[in-house]
DNA sequence: CGTCTATTTGAATGTACTCAAAAGCGGTGG
DNA sequence: CCACCGCTTTTGAGTACATTCAAATAGACG
């Protein structure tokens, strides 16, 4: 199993020792995927902490009128899923789906917690992941509200510029919180300039 | 100094020792405010993360037009700030002011870094908390997107309704991510009802 | 090739913004 | 105590950004 990236992911906020990786080798379930392939259901009770190891996944709820709504891409390198539904063992109402051919690490909820609990250096570090991830997504809600819709996407193109070709434009759209149909006007705009 | 909020706010994740209580009470430092008073300027180096014992405070940015953007409002018992200011020790572009007269706690950056590193139930304890404000950020986040801004309003008055006696209208406009005069027409209609 | 879904385009509509002015409100000084 | 000043809120009119509904076109996949 390659565990180099999420091992290099690690090493940037602390520093393992061979005990740790190799529990953590011991405890990942590696889950290769297919384009458009779901890896987490909602409606499951949440049972995995998801990391990117190849390709991009998604992360979406659907409404009662069967519109999805795009939480989050993640590209190799990334975390990924509902963390409410892991820390409060809840069913979760967000589906993982694959975006092309790629590869998960599954870190199942238990194995999440004894990690946590019996290296401190684990907690250290997912205590750094989740305080950067929250500094992101403050940005990313600050943005939102002082942007237009096509100031949002050239923004997306520049930080995503592969993903266009794995992910349906509704999708995208979905991310950033306009229709379909809006976005394809925008992508006109651009390309009439 | 009175520290018991924060301790059952820490208490609800993890146990604390009397070491522990009594270094937190050691370096933290009682700072009271009045209405209106800033606490935190924006352009400083964030020297402090700030937990508000008593009365609210609120966290923004201001633009190059002026205009204040509203990034968190935050009762007695939540931290509050410019989480990114302090993690990568940068000049902050947020300000906090007292809504109201109250009283926060000061905890300095560097006692904030040998809380964690002395004391693993402190860096348990903090992972927890901002794994959980991620999960409220994304929460908030997905809620802009399918909710009009009349029901964020009703859903602000529902979670805050002692707030609007001591902030600005226009300050519930910014944090709702619409202008003033919207707000105003909003609560007009709501009014006739 | 045919079917299904995604994308594009058009037209009408709605939500929210901008600009502008009036009204309200709170504090300060005479 | 009240008159004035500055700031916030309200209201009005016009506009822009984005949506909805509908239909046509394009793409993907068996």
């Amino acid at each position: 199993m390659d565990l180099s990236l999420l091992i290099a992911h690690i090493a940037e906020y602390v520093t393992l020792n061979d005990a740790e990786i190799d529990f953590l080798s011991s405890i990942l379930i590696q889950r290769p995927f297919k384009q458009g392939e779901v890896l987490i259901h909602a409606g499951e009770a949440a049972r995995y902490m998801v990391f990117v190891n190849s390709g991009h996944v998604m992360t979406y709820f659907t409404d009662d009128d069967a519109n999805d709504h795009v939480m989050q891409f993640a590209a190799a390198g990334w975390w990924a899923g509902d963390i409410y539904s892991i820390s409060h063992h809840a069913t979760t109402k967000y589906s993982t789906r694959g975006l092309g051919n790629g590869e998960v690490l599954l870190l199942p909820r238990i194995a999440h917690q004894q990690l946590l609990e019996k290296f401190p250096a684990m907690e250290r570090y997912f205590r750094m992941h989740f305080q950067n991830a929250l500094i992101r997504q403050q940005l990313r809600f600050m943005e939102t509200h002082i942007t237009t819709a096509e100031e949002r996407y050239q923004k997306f193109v520049d930080t995503y510029p592969t993903l266009e070709r794995f992910v349906a434009q509704k999708y995208i759209a979905s991310y950033l919180g306009i229709t379909p149909q809006f976005l394809s006007r925008i992508r006109k705009r651009i390309a009439e300039k």
